[in-house]
DNA sequence: AATTCATGTAATAAAACCTAACATAGGTTT
DNA sequence: AAACCTATGTTAGGTTTTATTACATGAATT
């Protein structure tokens, strides 16, 4: 019913990333690299980023910016990722789950994120909204 | 306080919205050759898509889907944009709106969006769930 | 039959992205 | 201090994706 973005989905592209991270290319490939994050690849190998590899990002960048090394970052993150997977088998565990195809999750996104949100435009920043309806 | 997108930040590229919106490339461009979507553009011409023009691409299928032909699609849809630029217009009267300039509403996008998702992985579809941890 | 509409397709150019390699400023270790 | 490591910058060469423009086409309309 909400219209928030399935965080898995892979949407964003290279340069649409860096501007909403504000990194590099380098540094992101850098810590891909490093299996901080896992963007899924287009036929054509170029990286599309989910919501939660900008998330990611975004952590990883905060770390660094504390004074932790790589070392640390990985060890941290990668121990909060331990938590959820266990969490989250768990939760499958007791789900009967279905595995969808990546056509289905477009499917789903599509009715469940972007239709649910259609005529829904309050949450524009006011400025913004001329940018639209000139 | 919810981490649903900013529906007029441009995000998204032509690749990543014709397998959202199953259009070909041809059939965006011609709707936005017809104004009905006005799509940002980046520094090296390529479009960006926003939510908004997804949505809009959504509805403009449905018309089309149901036999109206372009001169109908675009009545419905402007006529109803106008009425949302009346009320924004309104609400933004009695706001004492700010412009925001692209940067700003990034950082916004950043904080608003973005982090309040951090740590809450809480709505995946269970299939996918093993895409990222593997 | 001629025209219009919505879309397909092809050619060509440029932008954005890829990998791989080398470069480097600041710490760290020997 | 010399050598090394870390995180990032930069450059080069190649590929993918997108842009524009032009022409083609089947279905509907005139």
């Amino acid at each position: 019913m909400s219209n928030k973005i399935r965080r898995s989905m892979p949407l964003f592209p290279m340069g649409t990333v860096m501007k909403l991270t504000e990194l590099s290319a380098r540094q992101i490939r850098y810590y891909e690299e490093h299996q901080l994050i896992r963007p899924e690849r287009t036929e054509g190998n170029r990286r599309l980023f989910s919501l939660y590899d900008i998330d990611r990002l975004l952590e990883v960048k905060d770390l660094l910016d504390e004074g932790i090394n790589m070392a640390g970052v990985k060890k941290i993150l990668l121990q909060e990722e331990n938590k959820e997977v266990h969490s989250n088998v768990k939760e499958a565990a007791g789900k009967d789950k279905k595995d969808f195809t990546n056509e289905e999750v477009r499917k789903l996104l599509r009715k469940e994120l972007i239709n649910a949100g259609r005529f829904h435009r309050d949450d524009l920043p006011p400025g913004e909204r001329y940018r639209y309806f000139h």
